[in-house]
DNA sequence: TGTATTTGTATTAGATATAGAACATTTTGC
DNA sequence: GCAAAATGTTCTATATCTAATACAAATACA
């Protein structure tokens, strides 16, 4: 047997979960029977009613005996769609009320991943911080970020718990210039699953940002990890070059907030000089 | 006892394996005994064992008899990193061999969300599709496209086997102009679990990809899972704008595959005729 | 070279997960 | 009203998980 599995039932539960958060299964639509569940994913009927119960319990279903099992509504905001990369703005520009807690701070030897994402010298150590960001109160982001020392010693512990990072490090007088930044998927461990409030082993959004000054030395290391239920990496792009060299190129735009985030052609989203195709 | 929890075992494997990955713990360090990890966790030396037993199979970490329990360099060497956008064109210009296996191909009815995202009318038709699409004989992503019925018949069972979907629908005469990409994480259902060769309730990388033609109309509907630990979705930013407009926006950029993924413009990356995009 | 510590292996016992089945109760639809 | 189908409930039996303990083999270090 392969590293380790969870259980059927959780297994099943969080599958259900994921679909019906993510819309797969829409509102008002009835699932299968229970025979039929158990039928397709090769389980029994007591293992399918342990995973539904878990899906109740989360108002997700409601289950009416003689009749079936149907998805509610329970997708009540996928409100903050954003960039990620500007999300933080977004946010402050649409009013949202936001907080961050401190849960770490300290300065300490870098650790290896990080000395090389930022090429630090050999034993230069780094400023760390483990933040939660919340937003009205339910957790938007969990943030983990290095900074060296240098730079990091030109803010407090007090700074970090009330203002953006970056907003610290370019008040400081560092130039932000250039990032690189990564998205992945990853599973919730214990603690992360309790910050964020989701189930452990759920599925989150990893983004990992390299952030270089305009000497091209690294300034800010930071690893986020985000609710994919309540948030996702959205992105415009318009398609660019001519023949084989045709391809996607991002788009510099701004999302709107809002429970559709579908982008709206000609008026909405501004358009740029598009190259005449052949 | 809200909702389904996993067992001990599984949340203290992912306790360590999110360390290890996160880089809490750095390759070499060596771990707790397992008396000491029992102790601190409150768990049985068995529990504990298991769970390490996970973490050995996964490459992370080894374990010497008498000696103790060792963390692995787990850099995981993320075969393709790519801009997710462009990445087909990448691996072709690469020269890594690509083929992609039709699973169905068939003309429906539009699920709902489709017709949104496509605003397409009542009632209209589709060309839906699913495929895996395999790198080196191994299965890099799964995709689930939805085309409407009279741009769909343009292309057959075959062509969808062979070419990339784009390529028919810029071949049929369809003007791709614009496109609006999501990035999120999902869990692995048992059916997606097999076909990308991942566990079950394992974390996926979703894309989902709406592409309009130069009139505004939706073309294609596209649903894409990618494996996490072979790829991930990187892109370059840069600052701009001043004072409070002082934001990231995306730099159009080649990357390159390696462990240092910086930007390339115009050269260095081998081009070839019949590049063509997702 | 010992001695303490570490991982590997085995056994026992109890708790929990899962499968399978039977039957009750409620709803739907003819 | 009745039959079919759905969820609710209860039961038995097996497999797996977890705890607790004991001991063996490998390693590190004074």
């Amino acid at each position: 047997m392969v590293a380790i599995e969870p259980s059927k039932t959780q297994r099943l539960y969080l599958l259900l979960k994921e679909q019906i958060l993510k819309g797969v299964l829409s509102p008002g639509h009835r699932l299968p029977s229970e025979p039929q569940l158990a039928a397709q994913h090769r389980l029994s009927r007591v293992t399918i009613r342990r995973a539904l119960e878990g899906l109740e319990q989360d108002g997700l279903i409601r289950r009416q005996p003689g009749a079936g099992t149907f998805v509610l509504d329970a997708r009540p905001r996928k409100g903050v769609v954003g960039d990620l990369s500007n999300m933080l703005a977004h946010l402050v520009a649409m009013g949202r009320a936001t907080r961050a807690k401190l849960l770490s701070f300290s300065y300490q030897p870098s650790p290896p991943a990080v000395s090389a994402a930022l090429k630090l010298e050999d034993g230069e150590r780094v400023q760390h911080s483990i933040r939660v960001r919340y937003i009205d109160d339910t957790p938007f982001s969990h943030l983990t970020t290095y900074v060296p020392e240098r730079i990091g010693v030109t803010y407090s512990e007090a700074d970090l718990a009330s203002t953006p990072l970056l907003t610290l490090l370019e008040r400081s007088g560092v130039v932000a210039d250039r990032a690189s930044q990564t998205v992945t998927a990853t599973l919730a461990g214990p603690e992360i699953a309790e910050l964020l409030q989701v189930e452990i082993g759920s599925p989150l959004l990893s983004m990992t940002r390299v952030v270089y000054d305009d000497h091209g030395r690294g300034v800010e290391y930071l690893s986020a990890l985000y609710r994919p239920d309540l948030h996702s990496f959205q992105m415009e792009m318009t398609r660019t070059g001519i023949g084989a060299e045709r391809r996607w190129s991002p788009v510099s735009s701004l999302t709107r907030p809002g429970s559709d985030a579908r982008p709206v052609p000609g008026r909405g989203t501004p358009r740029r000089a598009s190259i005449t195709p052949l």
